[in-house]
RNA sequence: GUCCCAGUAGCUCAGCUGGAUAGAGCAACGGCCUUCUAAGCCGUUGGCCGGGGGUUCGAAUCCCUCCUGGGACGCCA
């Protein structure tokens, strides 16, 4: 806990004491006290709406009630220096700032940890993402879904969660089929030879070009082979080659899992039957029309789902929660999903199988990513599954840029419906936040190397803080101790844009502080105290860049 | 027809488990570089928070309803 926390902490606790020593409520009644940064700066360090809170206990009005909590608050013991009523009721606290020095220790301190907390309690976190079919290259949709995932975990694996990154591999079923056929035909194609392209097959560039690789390597032997052989030819290159792709672009996207997934493997090892019989077992499944249903109707869903089709093979659903089933049981304490919003419809039958099978599906969160509209040009740019075209992760990382790419993703709420102006997020101006960020961290370093220059020391001294008495200065100094707090808060309410937001704002106080005071200048003692505070800062930017995993250059 | 998401400044978005005068970036306009990086800073302009009802001390936030945009509603995956 640091300064800022420990600040709060104390008066929370002084504020309950003299809530119930003005005979204002029974601790029982208590409920947590709020305690908030006022938007306001001439409302305070500190506000609290306790007396609001409590006009139903106290059967008073809330002015009445916050003179009598100010009565019985040791303003001493709080480090408050002022205490105002305002508003409709609200007890705004000025407090001792030049504790607030303090935070830079923390910081320093704590290094690289500095943000991490314990919120998480090691509670084993489950979050599968991106999970694109192997049957082509990662697109505009899987790079908002995976920058926003990784972020996710990285941010919930700051707050003390136990995180294991999952990647659902579909390798069995109808779209494995489809794709192997694409890759046969266009095999051919790519031989001369004649051929017809399947129906369902998929278009993309990136398929003709494995076909083209394969044909170049192989010739037409493939041809020759027996139909069957043939066939698991395609399958299993196309399938490894693919997978071997996504990895690659994922890594270079610095995206890494910890655990790959197969439905295959599913399907090898029993699990699926397994799934099947404990429902049946269970009784939550009845025969009709010659198929197997699910009675996830019981279960909150609008109709019920079909499980075993007529012709015996399964349905989409039945391997999945299969799955879902096997996370489950490996003991995770929160289960996460994220996907897309063409998906979301399966959510309710989801939950339902996991309540069928006795879990509690409160623990399965689903996190559906909207749609992003792409726009180049001033232009939509439209993507059509049918003739493969789609900008591609890697077009993406290519023409903007990694950092910019995670960087837009990660600073948007999930469920915005997000518009990516490639032409925007390309631009090296002002116009793009990325390097607004990037830059103050640049600009950090580059005073140090200034400092160096004139001889003065870069270090850490914390005898000089005291001569941070700036307004300013305890503003950055106050948004410093926020961060650890903000990353909780973010993994909580698993919306990590909330550190993208903080980390704009951070930057923001910082070069308006660095325009409107040098650090360089006659005073020897301020000159170490703003070092120090410097020091601090481009720790703070460092560590927040590094959770979104962008980069924090020290030169632009 | 049912379900999900969204509707906040000219544009892109925060704020949504109720709190004080609704925020930021960009755009527009006006200033700031002989002094640590101007990818920056300072200032001005800009809002029936989609409409209407309700809940209460208090609503952008919660509830109902309508409108608009996007998506989903298969024994496809």
């Amino acid at each position: 806990m640091n300064v800022l926390e420990q600040m709060k902490e104390n008066l929370k606790h002084e504020i309950r004491q003299a809530v119930i020593r003005a005979g204002l409520a029974e601790e029982s009644q208590l409920s947590e006290v709020a305690l908030e940064v006022p938007r306001d700066k001439a409302h305070g360090d500190l506000a609290t709406n306790m007396a609001m809170q409590l006009t139903k206990i106290a059967r008073k009005n809330p002015r009445q009630i916050a003179e009598a909590i100010i009565e019985g608050i040791d303003r001493k013991k709080a480090h408050v220096r002022k205490i105002e009523i305002a508003g409709p009721g609200f007890i705004n606290f000025f407090v001792d700032r030049s504790l607030l020095t303090q935070v830079t220790k923390d910081v320093i301190q704590q290094g690289s940890k500095y943000g991490e907390s314990d919120g998480g309690q090691g509670q084993k976190v489950l979050v599968e993402f991106v999970s694109a079919n192997p049957t082509g290259s990662l697109h505009l949709g899987h790079a908002r879904g995976a920058a926003f995932g990784d972020v996710l975990c990285r941010v919930m694996a700051s707050a003390g969660f136990a995180v294991t990154r999952e990647y659902y591999i579909n390798d069995a079923g109808n779209q494995i089929h489809n794709m192997t056929l694409s890759l046969e035909a266009r095999y051919r194609e790519a031989l001369k030879l004649e051929s017809e392209f399947p129906e369902d097959g998929y278009r993309g560039r990136d398929i003709i070009e494995m076909a083209e690789q394969l044909a170049k390597e192989e010739g037409d032997r493939l041809i020759h082979l027996d139909a069957e052989e043939r066939y698991e030819v395609f399958r299993k290159v196309g399938l490894q080659r693919l997978l071997e792709k996504i990895k690659k672009d994922l890594g270079a996207y610095r995206v890494q899992f910890d655990s790959w997934f197969s439905e295959v493997g599913l399907h090898e090892s029993g699990a699926v039957e397994e799934a099947l019989e404990e429902l049946k077992g269970l009784g939550k499944t009845y025969e009709k029309d010659g198929a197997l249903w699910l009675k996830s109707t019981d279960y909150g869903d609008d109709k019920d789902r079909v499980l075993v089709k007529q012709d015996g093979t399964y349905t989409y659903l039945t391997p999945d929660i299969a799955y879902h089933r096997n996370k489950y049981n490996r003991g995770f304490d929160r289960i996460v999903d994220i996907f897309g919003a063409d998906h979301h419809g399966y959510i309710p039958r989801m939950k339902a199988a996991m309540g069928a099978l006795g879990f509690d599906p409160a623990k399965l969160t689903f996190l559906v990513t909207q749609m992003v509209k792409l726009y180049q040009g001033g232009e939509l740019i439209k993507m059509s599954k049918r003739t493969g075209k789609a900008i591609t992760l890697v077009e993406l990382m290519e023409e903007v840029g990694v950092d910019a790419t995670r960087f837009i993703f990660a600073s948007r709420g999930l469920d915005s419906h997000l518009e990516f102006d490639m032409d925007l997020a390309v631009t090296q101006s002002n116009e793009n936040p990325v390097f607004y960020v990037q830059y103050a961290h640049a600009r950090i370093n580059s005073v140090f190397r200034q400092a160096q220059e004139r001889g003065l020391t870069v270090r850490f001294d914390e005898e000089s803080l005291s001569a941070l008495t700036l307004e300013q200065e305890y503003d950055l100094l106050q948004k410093l101790g926020e961060f650890p707090s903000e990353v909780a808060t973010a993994a909580e309410q698993m919306a990590p844009h909330r550190v993208v937001r903080y980390l704009f704002e951070l930057a923001g106080q910082f070069h308006s502080y660095y325009n409107a005071h040098r650090v360089i200048q006659e005073d020897e003692q301020v000159n170490r105290a703003r070092l120090s505070l410097y020091l601090a800062t481009a720790q703070v930017l460092k560590n927040g860049l590094n959770m979104i995993s962008v980069n924090a250059p020290e030169k632009m």
